[in-house]
DNA sequence: ATTCCACCGGAAGGGGCGGGCC
DNA sequence: GGCCCGCCCCTTCCGGTGGAAT
């Protein structure tokens, strides 16, 4: 069809079919656009000034007002020209907890500013793991700006002073805004020990430092000493309830859908799935989108039956996504454990599902690992709920791990699919 | 009561690899 | 850029185990 629509002048006769044809389409998925502007059901690509916006629309609303207070309650002596207390802050991923922090720093900053009080803030993201190193060099990046990164191999001693040289051509009140601070794989207590104790003795700002971590347990795994110099206090940030995810998805309809081709149940419902699971603001939207499109594809209104085929779509290109991220032997021995169970009915032991996985890995040349590895692979597999696996005791016959399969079946039928 | 199956799961040791350091 | 050390993955070894069979 690509081809008729190159050739010249017949593209233009009238009554050609094949015009009236994407003539129609056109028609018939403009009726059922729902989308105005993608971009807002999609922070990625959403530009840094509208997302401030869309924010500062959020904090309008009063969402996270209790946080903000708690926040302020703790930061407020800056305006007074007082150190305030360093702040850690908890909660799960997706209650805002960086998007809050950051839009009260750069509150404060204006209203610091109004009054001729110096005052800076920076933002390390310690979002994908890091070493120390990695983490300092991140230090480094926020603080002078640059993009580009440290070379690797330098010396801990030679980033710690390149961080002060750079803090000491500032003064006044700096806050370091450290996301995801819980991120430093190895020696968080020396990253920490540098940013409590010899930052603030060797630097000229007057330091101080706002945590956010996702696991509560964080705390626990620190050095005492370290938290005894941090004088820290503890905030939390309560997953979003109903309410405010009815109102955050109230504010994207608003932005990017034709609002009279959307169901106000179907925000609800959304609300409802993603409060219910985990308060998490992004899979909200993430779940709006799905629904979207597939209204778009489908009957043109977005209603409950959207959602709960969003639901179910989301739920199942999750697990895909998990089979997907499995290491290659990891794979070979779900397809095995499911090869296993359509050879064998559902029920397969340990010896039998590494029987057919020692021929799979045959079949395709590579080397199997042992049967204790595998044992412990199964385990693996159970665990991520990608397979049922109990032990049991056949008496006589011995005891074995007897699994049956936990996939949807389509998912299944399309692991075993694979070349 | 004892035996015995077929595997479980802990321990120990080896090898490869990547990060930290110079 | 290159070396070294620690960590992780893997294998091998082996004592342990629940209940049918005897």
């Amino acid at each position: 069809m690509v081809q008729k629509m190159s050739c010249g002048n017949a593209a233009f006769a009238a009554g050609n079919p094949t015009e009236s044809l994407i003539r129609d389409a056109f028609l018939v998925s403009a009726s059922k656009r729902i989308t105005i502007n993608p971009a807002f059901l999609d922070d990625e690509k959403l530009p840094e000034g509208e997302r401030v916006a869309v924010l500062q629309e959020v904090f309008n609303r009063n969402i996270r007002l209790r946080q903000l207070e708690r926040l302020a309650r703790c930061l407020s002596p800056v305006l007074g020209g007082m150190l305030p207390p360093n702040v850690l802050v908890y909660g799960p991923s997706g209650t805002g907890k960086s998007v809050t922090c950051l839009h009260f720093l750069s509150t404060l900053r204006a209203l610091c500013e109004a009054r001729g009080i110096p005052f800076t803030f920076s933002y390390v993201d310690l979002t994908t793991p890091h070493t120390c190193f990695g983490a300092l060099n991140e230090l480094a990046i926020a603080l002078d700006g640059r993009v580009r990164r440290y070379r690797k191999g330098i010396a801990l001693d030679h980033m710690e002073e390149t961080i002060i040289q750079t803090l000491n051509g500032r003064d006044g009140f700096m806050c370091v805004l450290v996301d995801e601070a819980d991120n430093v794989t190895t020696d968080t207590d020396l990253f920490l020990t540098f940013l409590a104790k010899t930052l603030p003795k060797k630097a000229a700002p007057k330091l101080f430092y706002v945590f956010l971590t996702n696991r509560v347990e964080w705390e626990k795994t620190l050095d005492p000493r370290i938290l005894s110099v941090l004088k820290k206090t503890d905030l939390i940030f309560e997953p979003y309830d109903a309410m405010d995810l009815v109102e955050i998805l109230r504010l994207r309809v608003e932005k990017a859908l034709d609002g009279s081709k959307v169901e106000e149940g179907a925000v609800r419902k959304i609300a409802a799935f993603a409060s219910r699971e985990t308060g998490d603001a992004r899979k909200a939207v993430e779940l709006l989108a799905k629904a979207v499109k597939l209204a778009e594809e489908g009957s043109g209104r977005l209603a409950e039956a959207e959602v709960d085929a969003a639901e179910r779509s989301l739920e199942l290109d999750k697990t895909e996504e998990l089979i997907r991220s499995l290491a290659r032997q990891q794979q070979l021995a779900l397809q095995a454990c499911y090869l296993g169970f359509a050879q064998r009915r559902g029920r397969l032991s340990t010896g039998d599902a590494f029987q057919v996985y020692a021929d799979l890995c045959k079949a395709q040349g590579t080397t199997a690992i042992s049967q204790r590895r595998f044992s412990d692979m199964l385990n693996f597999l159970d665990l991520y709920g990608l397979v049922n696996a109990t032990v049991i005791s056949k008496g006589r016959f011995g005891k074995t791990r007897e699994m049956s399969p936990s996939l949807p079946s389509e998912v299944a039928s399309r692991l075993l699919k694979q070349e």
